[in-house]
DNA sequence: CTATCATATGAAAATATTATCATATAACTG
DNA sequence: CAGTTATATGATAATATTTTCATATGATAG
């Protein structure tokens, strides 16, 4: 049941940047890549690498419209699961430890 | 919603090992480290490393027994969020890429 | 109290991930 | 077609994570 994909999809949720990019798609809807860059304030190539991963992981759906490439959320798990994680997170961890180190 | 507490409890379940141990607790119920060790095949303190993570992100809760500390998953929040990524890996990553490159 | 077993810890070494930079490609416009 | 806009890519530099090693701590048995 627990194989080395979970790893990398859990990987790709695990970065600040990601989580601003599928935040701002939650929120936004469908946007291009500009938009994105613009909302999430990070550099476009950043922004470009991220959504790769994103989709590589089918994380975001991309569709072309003509010299633009327009985003949107997967939100089948994208949303369920961070429901999840955010009870767990507001149950567990409300004044939660910054690393390893007690 | 999304903080940089996600980052770091989605990063705890990225890693192969820890997933190992959590799925090793989700067959065996509670068990000690040292068969913990026994059971993923992992050096002691690489175990002890990681259970320290995951204990710290509330996903195992510990209790000593004697000189022994017995561990098991607290099954509220990762059993369905492990029931969730392994429905969206089957569902759209069959033959995943390995990594970003295409 | 000393020895032993079980587990944890900190620091350093090994390794992986992320951000940045320079540049490429693709679609459109005139 | 040459120029421009929008986005992607690959390589490298910067940074973070993981593993390992040596050792510490805690509990208990003798």
């Amino acid at each position: 049941m627990i194989g080395t994909s979970y790893q990398r999809f859990f990987q790709t949720l695990a970065n600040e940047n990601r989580l601003k990019i599928i935040h701002f798609l939650q929120v936004h809807d469908a946007r291009n890549v500009s938009e994105i860059v613009e909302g999430t304030n990070l550099e476009q190539t950043l922004v470009s690498h991220n959504l790769k991963r994103l989709h590589n992981c089918h994380f975001v759906e991309a569709k072309q419209n003509g010299k633009e490439r327009i985003y949107s959320l997967n939100k089948t798990t994208i949303e369920p699961l961070l429901l999840l994680m955010d009870k767990h997170v507001n149950t567990y961890c409300v004044n939660c430890k910054a690393d390893d180190h007690e």
